[in-house]
DNA sequence: ATCGTATAGTTGCATGTGCAACTACATGTG
DNA sequence: CACATGTAGTTGCACATGCAACTATACGAT
């Protein structure tokens, strides 16, 4: 009967790590949806933005955007084609090594920054103020931190063109 | 007072949001590159999969299973293709309700998850143990499902019909 | 009963994404 | 300097996903 001979399988890690994924693709969704009905760009693409947006200097390299962005090199690449096809951000061959380039906003990418994070901030705020008190929310920022910089030392090997942590504000 | 034409770009909760991301998108790619050396199923498929391997009675219905996947229907629906044409899972037509189906594992599914969960486990245990101490390990958990739960209640598909600029009453 | 509405799931089509191969530049070694 | 090796980013191709439209079943009202 009990086909299921592990019992591993009740392990509390794995159903952290599922509520993961799940808080993640859920909030994703709920985004996504919300701003479906403002006309806003999608939520990808938004992600993308508001790294920018949020980067001191409001330019990264390629490869920043593309590991903060949880995306490929390749993904990435596409991903900016579009922003840059729509106006929202151009690209800038990096002077000091010409291989890289930069990514920045626009002007019209700020303005519609500028329109949309309104929005966005206050669903953001809605949320988690409702969820959380401030010390649980920054105790999760910093277990999320935790885990964000355990995949970025374990995933590429050497990922350590960020600096320090504090050099990414998310 | 600062030239900063919006100071919300510095608030912590995008922080915290972008966090999230991040660290659900790199510890997917984190388990996909172990994965890849193992040669077992997809990162998405195995999520599928375990989901499937924990839920009490071995079956989930398409609709519960596309929720905690993180999939539309329409997207849950090729997943499991996939996943019959490997002979991993099997649907079976509700009796109680001939519109649903159940999404249930295959011997030889219960077979593959025997064999692929050990490395799996381990590596989650690695990692969480690493990162928390039990106790932030439950903080943790605890917020990622009160984040899990506002977007199940929040998305239901059809709030979307609001149409509103803010947010849904609902 | 019959109709109209709502729900569960599946398919056509378009798009986003990843992997592998490629180009362009950089860096180390003789 | 020439060459080999490594890195940043882009492209071809294949695949997975979402949205909208559709089918089939259930449920409620008359």
């Amino acid at each position: 009967m009990s086909s299921v001979p592990s019992p591993s399988l009740d392990d509390e890690r794995l159903t952290t790590v599922g509520l993961l994924f799940e808080s993640a693709g859920g909030l994703r969704r709920l985004f996504s949806t919300q701003r479906e009905a403002s006309g806003s760009p999608t939520v990808q693409s938004f992600d993308i933005l508001i790294r920018l947006a949020r980067t001191p200097g409001g330019e990264l390299r390629m490869s920043d955007l593309a590991t903060q962005a949880s995306l490929t090199p390749s993904g990435l690449t596409r991903a900016v084609d579009r922003l840059e096809v729509q106006g929202l951000v151009s690209r800038r061959t990096c002077p000091e090594d010409r291989r890289g380039s930069f990514a920045e906003l626009t002007p019209a990418g700020h303005e519609l920054m500028a329109a949309s994070l309104p929005d966005h901030l206050a669903q953001v705020e809605l949320i988690l103020d409702e969820l959380f008190t401030p010390e649980e929310e920054a105790q999760l920022a910093s277990a999320l931190r935790r885990i964000r910089d355990y995949a970025l030392e374990h995933n590429t090997s050497s990922a350590g063109a960020c600096g320090a942590d504090d050099e990414c504000p998310a």
